[in-house]
DNA sequence: ATGTGAACATACTACTGAGTATGTTGTCAA
DNA sequence: TTGACAACATACTCAGTAGTATGTTCACAT
């Protein structure tokens, strides 16, 4: 079929190489698009309103992007892209023993956590995308990008459900992984759609959140939560 | 402010006091909505895909309801009705013994988690409802009756988390009972994102996902699933 | 029989919004 | 200097859609 890393590759390296490349109102556009898109949704939102929140005309919305749904899909990718970039760090190698997969998961379930509550707009995209693929609207072209986008979920959701396998093995019985996993994520994920950050140490405040609800997701699945101390993630910039 | 209860009763008596009052169409005219906006999401469903999924046209659903924000509404208390029948009957009274507040709060569980997956499509509208409201759209007059069904929603929620705090008393302590009524829900209803009926055994599959669910969203409150044995629900029609 | 209103269908209006076609401006290479 | 192209802005087309205005049918009360 067509390469697993590749996929990923794609996703992951394009903010490192482009870096410069990549025109500033390029990304600008995309952060204005997920702002919109999470206020108003995909359809409820225009063109004219991401042009309009960047103080410039639907011309230069489609001078980069060949239509809203590219607009979208491309936000939609910067999403996982971020996802990626917050998990990736912690989720290399295989660990034999149950404690260490247990700080494993933790680790990138404390970081996946944190970045969606600090990447909203761009999360609650990702969510959006997810409806979307249920749907059966778009072109047959849309589609096929779609499922490619879908599948980039899916793989991001493998490296979860690999780290909860793993981490379960042992004393814990998983009745099915898939179904760990999935809910699992829920609780992570569950943030988007009732956090706003406020003012005072959002920092702070996220990592406290993100603690809660990963306890509570380890717990489900039987697994006790390591200690805060183990877990120390690097500060990211 | 306004009398708790009335809100509640406006919802929960309005099929049963109804009856044949409420014309089959007009119960109908939700169901449709409900499936159309479950499959391209409110802004992108029109009022003529409602009436064509209907056999009818424009006029009829503008004879039943004043606006399409309205024909909204009534799908999404309809679902919240649907809710409320289904867990009201084991949501009542106070267990001060622990383990039958645990075994009360399983029940509601499951029975929420079933309810869930056999009406999708009003599901996803409440979902789609909880979205509208974090959005700055819809005149005040809406934006009115959208609190009162948040409210509703608030409400619901608060039968779940007073059952978690009554089942979680002893042993377990909880950091933040609203956090563990979010996360908590937020197993239950992650089934609406992924979950589609298969052809066989619709009841038993749904019945076996929901105790998983259910098993898992307990364990992570620390508390242990009660013996399936002693929630045999009264199976609906 | 007749008028009256409920329950629709049909025809129309007014507007929004995606996509396009065509300017305009600045920059940079030759 | 000029021409060529990137990076936009402006002006327009046209399909879709919320809401309205106006038929039409039929049951039912008087």
């Amino acid at each position: 079929m067509n390469p697993g890393p590749d996929v990923l590759k794609n996703a992951a390296l394009k903010v490192e190489s482009d870096g410069a490349a990549q025109s500033g109102s390029y990304q600008e556009i995309l952060a204005a698009a997920a702002e919109c898109f999470k206020e108003n949704g995909f359809a409820a939102t225009s063109i004219d309103d991401v042009a309009r929140s960047l103080n410039a005309t639907k011309g230069m919305i489609y001078h980069h992007f060949r239509s809203k749904m590219d607009l979208f899909f491309a936000v939609y990718r910067r999403g996982m892209e971020i996802n990626f970039e917050a998990v990736l760090p912690y989720s290399s190698g295989k660990q034999s023993d149950g404690d260490k997969a247990c700080l494993k998961l933790a680790k990138m379930s404390i970081s996946h956590a944190i970045a969606l509550m600090a990447h909203q707009p761009f999360q609650r995209v990702l969510a959006q995308g997810v409806e979307m693929h249920q749907t059966g609207s778009t072109t047959a072209a849309q589609r096929q990008t779609l499922d490619e986008l879908i599948r980039l979920r899916n793989k991001y959701e493998g490296l979860f459900r690999r780290a909860i396998e793993a981490a379960a093995q042992g004393p814990v019985k998983l009745p099915d992984p898939s179904l760990a996993s999935k809910s699992f994520l829920a609780v992570l994920n569950s943030t988007v759609y009732w956090y706003s950050p406020r003012d005072k140490d959002p920092q702070e405040e996220q990592l406290a959140l993100a603690t809660d609800l990963v306890r509570y997701a380890m717990q489900g699945l039987g697994l006790k939560m390591p200690d805060m101390a183990l877990i120390n993630l690097e500060t990211e910039k």
